[in-house]
DNA sequence: GTCAGTGCAAACTTTTTGCAACTAC
DNA sequence: GTAGTTGCAAAAAGTTTGCACTGAC
């Protein structure tokens, strides 16, 4: 584990710990261990892949009723951002991440992160009227290279049987 | 009905038409009701609120199954966007709609669309490598003015009584 | 000591699947 | 006639809830 990931941990167990105190909700040990096990895990995740990794990695032993409880804790605490893609929540963490936007294949359903920073100005720019914005999500829907590929091989396969 | 959204229903008639032609599927009444009644929808749904409509107004009655297999294909034919927010699936026609993004209040969960010019120039000059976009989605998430006055006027509240 | 938080299992919601009946082609 | 499509019911997947026990305060 390098440094910067270690402090960020320590940054955002503050943040968390002031979220709790300011709220009135008790400090557990699942709690810090959950919001741990998150900032170590690079872009996204599903419960059921936090639960698996919270009792081999981090042995740690929690049920998915107390995953479901903390994150939205941890949603409310803008530590972690909950994105809904191909039927199940995804979540990643939120803290100190560079801001980006989401390609998804519509095909094969992968997940491709990416950064413009044209966007994140006309983003920065936009006035709403009547809202007050905290974050936004961008997905771009479409093809990944890989089954564009795909696609057009076929596509010249079936021209070439007719 | 005015004239302009039978002149929508009849073109996406055509263009679903073709794409069941063109992809070998079978043109059933089910698939044109469907198609019918969504397109005499405004803004979101989910397939519940489809199955209540088909059944209260279309006076056609389809199977959940049903709907969700007809779903795939309109989505497919680019005629349906899928959207997934607050737990469910949601879906709007797509044919003919101006661009639009989506606020969504994270406390009320309402929807708001709106219109940006400037963010669909942004949105039109982006470049991707090895990926070819076919549409987007952008969802601001916050709060709407109803919960932003109900959240100062509890804060208010609050700080007299201490 | 008290009550918020936890684990577990059951319940619930949304979506998918298997199968027999039907119908578009 | 046949294979794709439908309705129904059952199953699956994801999330929430009720309850007894535990532990943070």
């Amino acid at each position: 584990m390098d440094n910067t990931t270690s402090d960020i941990k320590e940054t955002v167990k503050q943040i968390f710990t002031e979220y709790l105190r300011v709220n009135s909700h008790r400090k557990t040990p699942e709690r810090y261990a959950i919001l741990d096990t998150i900032y170590s895990i690079e872009g996204h995740f599903d419960v059921d892949e936090l639960y698996v990794r919270m009792n081999d990695q981090a042995k740690f032993r929690v049920s998915r009723a107390t995953l479901y409880n903390t994150i939205i804790l941890l949603v409310n605490a803008k530590l972690v951002i909950k994105h809904q893609f191909n039927g199940s929540s995804q979540y990643e963490k939120s803290y100190n991440r560079a801001k980006h936007h989401h390609q998804i294949c519509v095909q094969c359903g992968s997940i491709i992160e990416s950064y413009n920073e044209e966007l994140q100005e006309a983003m920065a720019k936009i006035k709403l009227k009547n809202f007050v914005p905290s974050h936004y999500c961008l997905y771009i829907y479409g093809l990944c290279a890989k089954c564009d590929r795909k696609n057009k091989r076929k596509k010249i396969t079936k021209i070439k049987k007719e």
